[in-house]
DNA sequence: GGCATATGGTTTTATCATGCAACCACACAA
DNA sequence: TTGTGTGGTTGCATGATAAAACCATATGCC
């Protein structure tokens, strides 16, 4: 029925990322791991959520290997979520929403941080795509290929 | 009051544009949308969905200023749904998640596509952050800073 | 013009997810 | 033992989502 259409089976790659962080809270968690948080409180005061459905989150996020449970780290025998290296890959995803916004919000005044190189204190780049061959490329110059059969025997 | 926690007000830019296309279909619409579909059965037959959920999906996007109505172009009175220039700066985000899950999906045999440089055939870089100087970055050269007071007088 | 059909939605209704609050379990301290 | 703080789970109320029915307009056909 409403099954929130899981777009698990989907081929579209984009879905299937979505599948996984594609809800209201699983990107702000990453993010604030990706910045150093790790323990359940740490995340709930930060982020103001409710305690359940940061349960659920964490928990969602460690099932689809984004994150990982750490048994303890400070003596407490409680456990941290830490990322994995799947969960840290999501960093461009992070950044590209964080320039759309930077670039077309309506209230810019509203915005607080910029994200800069820690070397020199300036903005970083605006993520740009390029061809192999270093090219830059816009969305016109892209297209879809079909993938190609997988190369690894699969039985 | 579920409220679905708005994070229109939010100071931060991820929460921001999350609002404004982190839910479970809009990032879809975009897709197809930058694919060059337009009308309304169009979207609704390639995705798939319920037409009321494209129809809230559609003005939502729309209020947001990422899609616009054009009034017609075929000659049939019904309007489409063009991307504005904030529409077609989500194009990163979009090349971002398809390739996090290029990389990290957990069956990736079961992607169709691939994105691919039009001239070439080959596939697109992956999306790399660099300073304005061109030093590639990693998560940990990067820091937040302050949003430096606007420069441009608001009153 | 009258009728059928396709397109572009809105309304209705059922179900699921979200969010707040309260509660529970465990660890540690006194 | 009791008390307190952390780390969750359990109940509801409410809102979002989805499927299907319905409606409005436009177009094709006669």
């Amino acid at each position: 029925m409403v099954k929130r259409t899981s777009f698990e089976g989907d081929a579209c790659p984009i879905a299937r990322s979505l599948d996984a962080l594609g809800d209201w809270w699983s990107l702000l968690i990453i993010r604030e791991a990706l910045f150093g948080l790790r323990r359940f409180g740490e995340f709930q005061s930060k982020l103001g959520m409710a305690k359940n459905i940061l349960s659920v989150r964490l928990r969602s996020l460690v099932d689809h290997g984004i994150l990982a449970t750490a048994p303890a780290s400070d003596g407490s025998a409680y456990q941290e979520y830490v990322l994995t290296p799947k969960g840290r890959g999501t960093f461009p995803i992070l950044v590209a929403l964080r320039q759309w916004s930077e670039e077309f919000d309506d209230a810019p005044e509203e915005i607080a941080t910029i994200l800069v190189d820690r070397a020199k204190g300036r903005p970083v780049k605006k993520l740009e795509m390029r061809a192999e061959d270093g090219r830059l490329l816009s969305p016109a110059d892209t297209t879809l290929k079909p993938r190609p059969a997988s190369r690894r025997r699969s039985a």
